[in-house]
DNA sequence: ATACTGATGGCCT
DNA sequence: GGCCATCAGTATA
């Protein structure tokens, strides 16, 4: 499969928040293999930006969006559910890309099971549903999604021509930006 | 259809 | 102690 490598991330957070739209997102557990068709994502950048975590500079919490473009930064929130975010930049300028909903591809038994039988139109359509379905919390915060053999992206040659630039979701600060971005 | 609210715990000031 | 990059359920129309 072509999986993503770390030119594709190393690049400015909204270029690779734009491209994120139409790839793949993989997986790979014990419980068997999860696929899901990104289609939902959000940018948050550096210090200029007062919606990202890394807005106060760095933290414990979001040491991994310091890291170089293609780690992964899954953060606790609410109490009770997680969200993925694909980190970008070169190493020490913060900037994630958060994926807030994807289009379930492989593995939609387990995610239904995960999820507890919700149906197909709300099994993933939202960040905190994504982690759930796929399986994904602090073990995987800050796996290296170019070398992971458990968790990577693919071009699967999808093309993606239309998508809607909106404000981001639930946030307080920022909401000037139009960094949410739908396909 | 939209609007509101409780659940629940880690992080940061 | 306050604040969440959320979700599911309930209420209201």
């Amino acid at each position: 499969m072509p999986r993503l490598s770390r030119h594709f991330f190393v690049r400015p957070t909204l270029t690779v928040t734009r491209e994120l739209l139409g790839k793949y997102l993989v997986h790979q557990t014990r419980q068997g293999l999860f696929v899901g068709e990104i289609n939902e994502v959000e940018a948050y950048a550096n210090v200029d930006d007062p919606a990202s975590h890394a807005f106060r500079g760095r933290t414990l919490r979001n040491t991994p969006m310091f890291l170089e473009g293609g780690h992964a930064y899954i953060y606790f929130t609410y109490g009770m559910h997680y969200c993925l975010n694909i980190v970008t930049e070169q190493a020490d300028t913060a900037g994630a890309v958060l994926i807030r909903s994807v289009i379930p591809i492989e593995g939609i038994k387990m995610m239904q099971k995960n999820r507890g039988g919700k149906p197909l139109k709300i099994l993933t359509n939202g960040p905190g549903k994504v982690c759930q379905a796929f399986g994904l919390t602090k073990q995987q915060n800050g796996l290296d999604l170019v070398t992971s053999t458990e968790l990577w992206l693919e071009d699967r040659g999808k093309k993606i021509s239309r998508f809607q630039k909106t404000p981001r979701i639930g946030i307080r600060n920022g909401t000037n930006k139009l960094w949410r971005f739908v396909s």
